[in-house]
DNA sequence: CACGATAGACAACCTGATTGACTATATGGA
DNA sequence: TCCATATAGTCAATCAGGTTGTCTATCGTG
């Protein structure tokens, strides 16, 4: 009878794996015109599309400070990827909304995404690849786009 | 005919499970004595133990600069994971080795990664756990230790 | 023995996160 | 109606971890 891997190259693979994707995705995003986009970024404007529409939103979604939250915005906005209007009924509330260029880096991300998915299933099989994501999907939490992404890795 | 999933699902649930992974090793870490361990200084501690024992052999492992390797091994020997001596052959470099409880640290954390694979292998199964472990193989780079993972994300 | 390469340290700077404090605006109850 | 409290956004200070550039000490070789 075979020994199990090691239990430390799960994660590694797993990490490699995502790494592998974010990179090649940007790597992609560069050449269609969107130089500028990191990771962090799409992120972040799937979580406003996402009624993550102020910085406080942008914040719980995220599972970051508002403070961070607002320094993000600011760059995308800056980088021409959103901008910000006064909510009419409450001018506390500056509304946050995808710009034509932030919504094309998000069109152009899913059919990346979709490329990048299909040259998996060619180098592994469709069925392997679905299986895959299946088991994923058992042993990680349901909703896909809490993440608490930014800044757990090292941080404090 | 189904029709695929989307390809952004993949690199999110790859992205969560090695996160929760991670998190679940550092909590159990931090029952078992050791809360000030950062997932950062796993992988440095890991890079000393393969042949990274000065700053720069550091840095080429983990593919940052001598400076930011320093820095690492500062933290891991403020924190009593690492000690640092003198190359009596070479006395401009400072060999870097694993304390006590550096070494505690990773006995822990490979156990606890053994513990976390076999919950896995109950969830899904050990069959389709060594074939998604498989088919991440084929689709990452093979050098698992070679991940440039400070500071990708979001960078620049 | 002198010169080029290497190891480590120091400084300045960048990014992205945090907490704390402050201002302005809403809102709900006495 | 008015005041207390909660909320949105911003500013400032701080921290971690990364970068590049510079400097010194030491090594090793032609």
């Amino acid at each position: 009878m075979s020994s199990d891997p090691p239990g430390f190259e799960l994660p590694l693979r797993l990490f490699l794996g995502f790494r592998v994707l974010i990179d090649e995705l940007h790597a992609e995003l560069a050449r269609q015109g969107h130089p500028d986009m990191r990771p962090m970024h799409g992120f972040a404007l799937q979580a406003i599309m996402r009624g993550g529409d102020t910085a406080v939103e942008l914040g719980r979604t995220m599972g970051v400070s508002k403070q961070a939250a607002g320094k993000t915005i600011e760059t995308l906005e800056r980088l021409g990827y959103v901008e910000r209007t006064v909510d009419p009924r409450d001018t506390r509330r500056k509304i946050v909304r995808l710009t034509a260029r932030g919504a094309d880096s998000l069109e152009r991300s899913a059919r990346i995404f979709d490329d990048l998915r299909r040259r998996w299933a060619d180098e592994i099989g469709e069925e392997r690849l679905r299986a895959l994501e299946a088991d994923l999907r058992k042993v990680t939490p349901p909703d896909v786009f809490r993440l608490d992404v930014p800044g757990w890795f090292g941080g404090q």
